[in-house]
DNA sequence: CATGAATGAGTCTTCATTCAT
DNA sequence: AATGAATGAAGACTCATTCAT
């Protein structure tokens, strides 16, 4: 159980999470976020070095959170590979599902800060954050492992893959988090599992069958 | 060809997406356009109304060419459903590819600006350029008819599929754009036209197979 | 005695008032005022929402003391028509006499602010503000009481009567803040009190007496 | 008859006029004066060495001409002391009547400008005018000869007189001009010659008495 | 003479951060 | 530890003025 002095942090961290959500993190007030948290605005900064790094520790939290349940997915010897990319793509949207403020912050500000230390846009600064890279090297180990296995095209460069993959979830979870009523989550997840392995293309196999029976 | 105003004003809107895409909307400064664009800071305003216009105008260009070419495509007979899904695929790497800058600021500070007025981040108003709309709405056609027509797999929201593809390529640009030495474009290209039609799984093996028992 | 808060907001009221006397309110800088006032710039927007609402506040403090010296006035029954007119006149010399930085801004920068919301000029939003009209009013109600009471001439429009006494004494007011020092300001209210009631000429009562003994 | 430098000279003087009347001063904008007078707004500069000083020539021409008639009515010998007196307020109206623009400009932007160099608002710098001067000169002397005659009362200061008139026909012209079909600016005239010279008490019954006895 | 596009100096205002209490 | 009043640095934008044409 948190104590009280990680209790406040966590208030000020979600506190953070929505404001940003509904202003952007540039145009959030840190005046706002202490109001929302319930602590004047100087308490912010016993807890946080600063508005950057308020937002780097969301990241922090959410990457972090996606390696570790990468990382006890990767070991699980009980599934296929098409099972852990389906595992892989649940663990995302399990995560951002229960959250769409924080999905809102994460698709829109993740460009301001892939480190620790604040670090504001520069485009020679990504991709640096441990955790991040740690969830997305998982990620294309087991498709090269896959591939290697002979369960995955071979003439898909992982990178490539990673990317797409990471970048459609993205954006569907952005599209989501903006109108969740109108475009039920578990459908999109449904959706891209199919997409992510067989594509948009009808099959040949299944299109084969019908007149083999 | 342009003449001189229209020559000054374009060279504002490049020096803008340079600058854009070196410091990002926000920490971007007039002072520091006007002189990459070799003009007086007065004189952007002679041009663009404000800031957000420069950049609403980023996107007016950018949304509205690729809205045009993708009606002439959409009007063409002479391809197949697949055919036209690979070259809507080819219009964004095409206008991409080009400009490295253009492609950062778009895939970075389009949540800012969804609409040719300045129009900062709030979750309620996305999606509401004209352009923007007229591009996104001809594909989801594209694929409601390939998908009547049985060549599409009929199980998949067109909707998911567009935002997913949307998303994929959106943010593979911005990792080419990053580093395009690292990463060639043209083979991102391939890899999203096979991910897209036939996903990451060996569908030809599986396919292959049931003959052979 | 005026708390810590109120101590502040009032430095900041004097000193922009000096500093809108010497220089104009429009040439008048936040900055001056802040330096004035012994605060930081960014303090004036604790106490002020911007430029405009200090003058309108200082105009504000003006008006509503002397509607409400006017109110009680207003409520004497001991005086005649006469000595009300009399107390009237010495009520807005009182105001001035003790503050000549006061008397510049007031006479030189009341067109730029005639309601509590800053009111830059407009030719049609002049006379609007409560306190303003109050004070008028009452001047009015007593000029027409006094003409029907017979005491004052009814021939005279009370509107105009009101409209020149102010006038003609804004303006001496003006002449003595410019020169307090050439122009006893007890010598000008007691002009004002004589023109006011007897005009110039030598009245005919007057006049005619010396023939008479 | 004005050739074409001087008609369009004046044109820009009017334009000005109307623009200082609606916007104030200091919110006129030279560019906006420029389109009313139908010309370029560098032509401006032409006629004007700068704003200030389209400013400055309004008053001078306003001065100018009052001080001018001012002087032929002061050589005039048939005329009573109290005949000049109404005289030179008719002056004044008959100025002002047929241009309530100029009244307006006049009234309220005198302070900004009372020399013919640009000079903004400084407590020091008024009353520099020479046209300005010469008009209220003649006006005092002809105060301080009526009272020697034995015609005015000598126990008003004539400078507290002469102030005190042209401050309250000064504010009786501004509010007319703010509204002119509220306030017909003939009744104000003849208000002001009575108040002037009799003041508002009713000395006509005190008058009408002694001739009685 | 006339123009109007170009300029850039100048200032109000915001808001993250600090620190006295 | 907690506060919130105070700060001041920073920057978008305006517009009088200039000058090449």
């Amino acid at each position: 159980m948190l104590n009280g002095k990680a209790k406040k942090k966590k208030a000020i961290l979600e506190a953070a999470i929505n404001v940003f959500a509904e202003y952007g993190y540039q145009n959030a007030k840190m005046a706002k976020i202490a109001e929302m948290a319930g602590v004047g605005a100087g308490s912010l900064y016993l807890y946080y070095k600063n508005k950057a790094n308020i937002l780097a520790q969301i990241f922090d939290h959410l990457w972090e959170e996606l390696a570790q349940k990468q990382e006890t997915l990767a070991a699980r010897t009980d599934l296929s590979a098409v099972e852990k990319l389906d595992s892989m793509i649940d663990l995302v949207f399990d995560m951002f599902a229960s959250n769409a403020s924080l999905a809102l912050v994460y698709v829109i500000e993740k460009h301001l800060c892939h480190d620790t230390e604040a670090c504001f846009f520069s485009s020679k600064k990504h991709h640096e954050h441990p955790s991040h890279r740690k969830f997305m090297d998982i990620c294309e180990a087991h498709i090269i492992e896959a591939q290697q296995d002979g369960m995955f095209n071979p003439h898909i460069n992982p990178r490539s893959f990673r990317h797409f993959v990471y970048g459609g979830i993205d954006h569907l979870i952005l599209e989501w988090a903006q109108s969740p009523e109108d475009f039920p989550i578990d459908n999109i997840r449904q959706d891209v599992k199919i997409l992510v392995k067989k594509g948009i293309l009808i099959s040949d196999r299944i299109v084969a069958k019908p007149p083999l029976t």
